[in-house]
DNA sequence: CTGAAAGCGCTTACAG
DNA sequence: CTGAAAGCGCTTACAG
């Protein structure tokens, strides 16, 4: 491993010296001086190590992907399109700045806490954030600029950035009913614990109340697990008297489940039963019929992220702000007209 | 910030010490010193710093996923969702050994042996070798132990897992024979440039050669592009006068944009034609008619991988070993009896 | 525009 | 079982 000490010398010139040409210091090393530094790097293939980088100075260049571990899929958050794409485009995004990626799953604060002091992590972006008592404590007692995706709390500073998941549900009924349905049910992951599918969920039944309807319990599934889970309901569907015409899901997966469970026996989407998605991921356009979803803008979404986290790294005193992105529907072949 | 100096000043030890318990070294600690030195850790939440740790011993503790650059998915390669499902074993695997996994997109040769010097990485995996001038280079050239997943070759030192593509591909093919069919196509990502897709199509044709059959290059399809590419697939198909009543293919998303391409035009999978995928990931059991597809074991492959690296890690002699995991045909809805 | 000194928080290699 | 010395490869903070 070549040093900086052996190109300092080889350079005829202090350590100090090429230190400012590889920070790109402004004004601090003459022309020559620089590309002469420059060309004995180059040749001998020199670069700076991180790891006295960020021990001599405070600054890793390490940003953290905090990925929640759930109790249903305890091997990986990446098993979600969602989470896939996001952590693909963070890494692109990323590395454009210089900036390191580091996965790091999690169930508790102090595992966190733990890695942030291990490597002195420059920042850290969460996705999924599940359990508000966990993410209220990080928001409060992190050491690096955090971004936290898809949650926000008003009472303590934190920096998010979410989309309009109450408008996304409520765009998703109001389109059912504007086609017609008047019967329609709702299936989200945890309706109950997670912030982001009670808003789709509140959505959904302020659609419902401006044609004064009241969501049918018997067709509000909660806790729905994924893939296998929409297979559950759509099962459970078939088998009631009353059926509704429509179903508004939390995410796409479980609506491709639904229509699993009502192919499997025999019925037909959307000819039985029309149903709207959430997030526009791959499994939309891969299911027959392709899926009628919310879409929300991924790329868009990472890119603001990343843009926070920078600034916050720039400027210490920006630690709380709130950013919401837009969502829209995007019309496809799993709802029928009445 | 803690540091090791401080636990050792409270403790009235040496730094030493309180490094030989950091770090597990029996026999070096009496047990009360270390029951002492424990608390006073946890009382202060003391961690080592890895940037110290990285500077002062070799080891940094970091594995690198390496992920190549496509031209036709810059964006990252987590967009797969075979990707996903790996790198999140990866995570988990390695976390559990005290390693730390970075994400590593790179084009060049040259931007992989950089990550290492700049990071001083412990290991790294390498998902999709996508060219093999480069994997053969990064075999040659890299300085920490390596493992390539999907990819051997015999003429230089290196660690791989692949799987039986060619005993896939073969799968594959006789099932569609076994079933009745003698008009059989296939649709390949790759097949000049990929080895993978290359075997698997190899397998294809050796099963085809035992019903005395030859492969048409009507139905032949290379530089499919996932499932875009797939529907494109249907759709010409369809328009074909003389058609294959059964196609084989070296990716589930192809398989599945080849039953969008024939469903969107009023054609249905598999009355009117069969299709087998490859991989059994989560977009073939989400599609319509659940796809059978040929089976790799990823959570096994990601295990294997990891044992590997970490043999390797220990002994610096271990670097050439090729381990060929096995693949079994699943049978699902997407293939019917002729 | 350039440099000498001190230090970041650990570990290695040795001595006892 | 414990410790004092030197060093890993950088940067910070100064001085010139």
């Amino acid at each position: 491993m070549v040093t900086i000490k052996e190109i300092a010398a080889e350079a005829g010139v202090s350590r100090m010296t090429v230190s400012n040409v590889v920070n790109h210091v402004k004004g601090k090393v003459s022309p020559e001086t620089e590309k002469r530094i420059r060309e004995i790097m180059a040749k001998h293939h020199y670069v700076p190590s991180m790891a006295a980088r960020s021990l001599s100075s405070k600054s890793s260049h390490i940003i953290a992907i905090l990925l929640p571990l759930w109790e249903h899929t305890p091997s990986s958050l990446l098993l979600s399109p969602y989470a896939a794409y996001l952590v693909g485009y963070f890494e692109e995004l990323l590395r454009e700045k210089d900036l390191y990626v580091m996965l790091c799953s999690f169930s508790t604060v102090e595992d966190v806490l733990k890695f942030q002091r291990v490597w002195h992590t420059d920042g850290m972006i969460q996705l999924f954030p599940h359990n508000d008592d966990i993410t209220h404590q990080l928001a409060l007692e992190t050491e690096s600029p955090m971004v936290i995706l898809d949650r926000h709390f008003d009472d303590v500073p934190m920096l998010s950035v979410c989309i309009e998941d109450r408008k996304g549900g409520y765009l998703a009924a109001k389109h059912l009913l504007e086609e017609g349905h008047r019967n329609i049910g709702f299936a989200g992951s945890a309706i109950q614990t997670s912030k982001v599918v009670n808003d789709r969920y509140a959505g959904y039944c302020d659609a419902l109340a401006e044609y004064h309807l009241t969501p049918c319990p018997a067709w509000t599934f909660d806790d729905v697990i994924r893939f296998e889970g929409g297979v559950k309901v759509g099962n459970a569907l078939i088998k009631m008297k009353d059926r509704p015409t429509g179903m508004v899901t939390s995410e796409d997966l479980i609506a491709c489940g639904i229509i699993q469970g009502y192919q499997e026996n025999g019925f037909s989407v959307p000819e039985d039963i029309s149903i709207v998605g959430f997030d526009n991921s791959i499994p939309a356009t891969v299911v027959t019929p392709k899926l009628t979803t919310i879409n929300q803008f991924m790329r868009k979404k990472a890119e603001r992220a990343v843009a926070m986290l920078l600034r916050a790294m720039e400027d210490p005193t920006y630690r709380d702000d709130l950013e919401v992105m837009d969502v829209d529907l995007v019309k496809r072949r799993s709802v029928a007209r009445l």
